[in-house]
RNA sequence: GGAGAGGUGUCUGAGUGGUCGAAAGAGCACGCCUGGAAAGUGUGUAUACGUCAAAAGCGUAUCGAGGGUUCGAAUCCCUCCCUCUCCGCCA
């Protein structure tokens, strides 16, 4: 959420900010800063109506206890009138703030100066790419049929217990997963992140603090009957831990992992894309999660993102890094980076990453501020990051290291599976 | 699920209609004391909004949330939420 002062002091930035992320109501803009001034002037009205009648109740309180009755039953008299502007004025500016907020959280967050313009995904940035794209033999097969042929992957058993997209992981598949959520956990904790295990149900407000809703309501699973959602992401709980917090300066950064499980309708999605794990309604994920003084912010989205690549390089899987333009850019960020590695065979790029730099957006609606330099509070940055999803992980690692003998185990991956190839 | 108790500032905790944004203690910060530290001692120590160029100051709101009674509510009434204890159920 964008804070009304800055949109105020920086109105036509912020409208040039707006049609970079391809934002289709600018006239938001001035229908908020119309609904503040009028938010301030009711509530000019409601304090001074509150000032005087708050007076007047002390000099009652004080004629009364001097004996003085009959003075008291005058100023008495006096009140009706201002306890019905209260009542108004109260009225008034609940209903103003409910609008302002309303359309304040339908403004997405601006894009940081480096975001290229640009609509489709075709208009992202390649920032670099790393790593030989392997060439398979005549007869190499996509991950579905190496996952079914090494009996890795039961797509079908999944299907029968709760629906499509909800995979079953048997034998070594399993223990792939496992030796994955691990390796990256650790390697999350050698670069300084401690390791939450968290609620995987979150409450109504965390999924407004993260920004999730009311924006993307409909893509996570609601529990009904006791008002909770299942968790799109860790980001969720992981940063809602900081909700209505004030840190210390010398708390910051703060850096989080945790692994959890992720549940996503993915309401519209279909087609050839969503073959196989290549779209999830759950799947496994380890996250990173920072809160930083907001001067740093962009120098640890680039730590983050070398992380991530880190990760990657250790597997042995080629990727590419996207700067991801303005209009495929999430509602919350301000900048983000795609990690995509190359599927051999299916010959084309899986988004296996997604590190963001919020800036203050989420800081705001969460009330997460640290105490600054001169004692003030100020919103603190928030950023996060895959670090990483499995399931594509796994897909190109099948599909890239197919082999005659079987599916060979990245180095680095070995000592947690504790077997070398898949057979 | 049933019965009971309770939700006050960073924490403990007092406060049952006015002098309460809130005693006291702890913690924390700064100062004094000390060779240094501890102890001791002094001062300070919520957030948001408004007013203001800004700071100070001033005003308003906030004692779980919302509503009500009253000139006046942390305190009385109603609704909801949450926590704890006991019972039941149970990994």
């Amino acid at each position: 959420m964008l804070q009304v002062s800055y949109i105020r002091d920086n109105k036509e930035q912020v409208l040039a900010r707006l049609a970079v992320k391809n934002f289709k109501q600018p006239e938001l803009v001035d229908e908020i800063l119309a609904l503040d001034d009028n938010r301030k002037q009711t509530q000019n009205r409601l304090d001074s109506t509150s000032a005087e009648a708050n007076a007047a109740a002390k000099r009652i309180g004080e004629l009364m206890r001097t004996g003085q009755k009959e003075e008291a039953e005058k100023v008495k008299s006096q009140t009706g009138t201002w306890k019905e502007d209260i009542k108004r004025f109260g009225e008034e500016l609940t209903s103003i703030e409910q609008e302002l907020h309303q359309k304040l959280v339908q403004l997405p967050n601006l894009p940081h100066s480096s975001v290229p313009v640009g609509i489709t995904p075709e208009e992202n940035e390649v920032v670099l790419e790393h790593g030989e794209k392997p060439t398979l033999p005549e007869n190499a097969l996509p991950h579905w049929e190496l996952a079914a042929k090494y009996n890795l992957i039961d797509f079908e058993l999944g299907v029968k217990i709760t629906g499509a997209g909800f995979p079953v992981y048997k034998g070594k598949g399993a223990k792939l997963q496992r030796a994955l959520i691990s390796f990256f956990l650790d390697e999350a904790e050698k670069a300084g992140y401690s390791e939450v295990m968290l609620p995987l149900l979150v409450n109504e407000a965390s999924g407004f603090g993260t920004g999730q809703l009311p924006d993307k309501e409909g893509q996570m699973y609601f529990v009904g009957q006791d008002n909770l959602y299942l968790i799109p992401t860790a980001e969720v709980p992981v940063t809602n831990l900081y909700r209505d917090v004030i840190l210390k300066a010398d708390e910051l950064p703060v850096k989080n992992t945790g692994y959890t499980p992720c549940f996503r309708r993915e309401a519209g999605s279909y087609g050839a894309h969503v073959r196989g794990l290549n779209r999830l309604h759950q799947f496994d994920k380890v996250e990173i999660v920072q809160v930083v003084h907001p001067d740093t912010s962009y120098s640890v989205l680039e730590e983050m993102s070398s992380h991530v690549q880190g990760l990657l390089q250790k597997l042995g899987l080629p990727y590419r890094v996207l700067r991801l333009c303005g209009g495929d850019m999430s509602f919350t960020a301000s900048l983000t980076y795609d990690m995509e590695t190359w599927s051999a065979a299916q010959q084309r790029w899986l988004e296996v990453s997604s590190v963001s730099n919020f800036e203050t957006y989420q800081a705001n609606r969460l009330k997460l501020r640290f105490r600054n330099a001169e004692g003030k509070t100020q919103l603190a940055h928030t950023l996060n990051g895959s670090a990483l999803a499995l399931p594509r992980i796994v897909a190109t690692l099948l599909e890239n290291n197919q082999t005659e003998n079987g599916i060979k185990i990245p180095e680095a991956l070995v000592p947690y599976t504790r077997f070398e190839y898949i057979d």
